[in-house]
DNA sequence: AGACATGTTTGATCTGCATCAAGGCCAAAT
DNA sequence: ATTTGGCCTTGATGCAGATCAAACATGTCT
């Protein structure tokens, strides 16, 4: 067994998943040495888009601030959200040198960015590294799947309110918040990024968003600012089994 | 660096993954030998179910011959289907107990199991087995995005295009059969099972069907064996970028 | 204060796919 | 030879969400 006593170390780089989780206490100095000597931060304004897909991508990097989004776009300008990445998502592929999705910043952003050369190097003699983010990946190929069933099988009104379920969970995992009581949030997307998240157009996701806010389910202060007073009452109309877990 | 000149060894597990690809010449007996004493074979009759959502899952397999699928199903039976199996590829997840969706076997089906126990132990002490892993995952979640903008935001006609050529890429891929001529090749699925893949009824995955065989983009004979004399004209109904890859 | 831009809501209408329903094809069972 | 059952096709109708269009809200620039 090449580690020991795993612990968590704080640094500068807040919840960047690389650095954060599974840092043997003994290797840890050297390790995060060597991590320190090839990361760099990068920042991006609203709206900036990072790379392009088929762009030359040479570097992965996980998010520190900010919201960025991956999106594909067909010839004719349709376009579909296929990854919305927190603070502490990463971003980038090992072994392969091309963008595949468009990454654009929706909101000022602030990346940790390695670049990829040493830190496929870094991978190689560090196992527990591509442990970490094999453990990573199969997360969000599992929310991908979800993601999937959504987009596939689901009524807009449903659509609608997972999205608003996922986002809140999320944030309170962020915040670290006790599940109880009313939840609040600020939705980090525009009616038209929720349209591309969840496969609508905007005028559908408005209109949704007004119906559950008719029927009680959400309360709207401005356009963005969510105020849920009954969660459980937000997780029926997602249509997903009801066991799903309360805010994780 | 821990391996050296890396080669493909050649076992009775044909296409198996986990010990087709980057195995070390020097390493190679004794990582071959531990696999061979925690692998065992498992087979399944077409439309069997290898294992339910949520049931317990002890252990990780590659796909030897036959065709599975992973579903997702919500309560009031509506069932999205989330991955497609074809042979070599990859089910089961290190670090978990429970299975995420209901797996299936469509046809005939013989899988290559690794006890999980084992499996993740000789992960640990055998780096480069999480590094294949984490490219085939990374692969899986890339062809998961593909199929989200399938599901968000093609049309009908465009889906089932879509699904034919992925079907005839992977076929041919299969069977190192040259791209030039006519593709031939037999659908493994009911149009049910298409519907499921595509987030269609099966009413509508007929009568595309029998629209694109019309309108002259493929041939049928039968129900199951579709020919297909010019494969950039069935890209073009797929709704892709144009240059998408010719049959790889 | 007015003009402009960006994002949002709301209304009217259209349409692609779902739904409901009936019948065809074919292989296996009796 | 007929029945059965699984799978597929086709037709008629309905509806959820797209599309087209207009107006509103908010913030910022001049």
């Amino acid at each position: 067994m090449a580690h020991h006593d795993l612990q968590t170390v704080s640094h500068e780089c807040g919840d960047c998943p690389i650095r954060h989780r599974a840092v043997c206490a003994r290797c840890e100095s050297d390790e995060l040495q060597r991590l320190e000597q090839i990361k760099y931060y990068r920042s991006y304004q609203a709206g900036q888009t990072v790379i392009w897909s088929g762009d030359r991508m040479d570097f992965v990097a996980s998010v520190v601030t900010g919201i960025a989004t991956l999106t594909q776009t067909m010839e004719d300008g349709r376009r579909q959200m296929v990854g919305l990445l927190l603070p502490s998502d990463f971003v980038g592929r090992p072994g392969r040198t091309t963008a595949a999705y468009d990454v654009t910043a929706t909101t000022d952003l602030v990346m940790c960015c390695f670049r990829k050369k040493p830190f496929e190097e870094l991978m190689q003699s560090t196992p527990h590294i591509a442990q970490r983010l094999l453990e990573m990946t199969l997360d969000e190929l599992d929310a991908a799947r979800e993601w999937m069933l959504l987009l596939g099988r689901k009524t807009a009104r449903e659509k609608i309110a997972s999205l608003l379920a996922i986002i809140a969970r999320r944030d309170a995992h962020l915040k670290l918040k006790a599940a109880k009581g009313s939840i609040v949030f600020d939705l980090p997307l525009t009616r038209e990024e929720m349209a591309d998240y969840l496969g609508l157009t905007l005028e559908t996701v408005s209109r949704q968003v007004s119906a559950l806010k008719r029927d009680g389910v959400i309360e709207l202060e401005g356009k963005r600012h969510i105020i849920v007073r009954d969660f459980d009452l937000l997780l029926e109309e997602t249509g997903d089994d009801s066991d799903g877990g309360y805010l994780v």
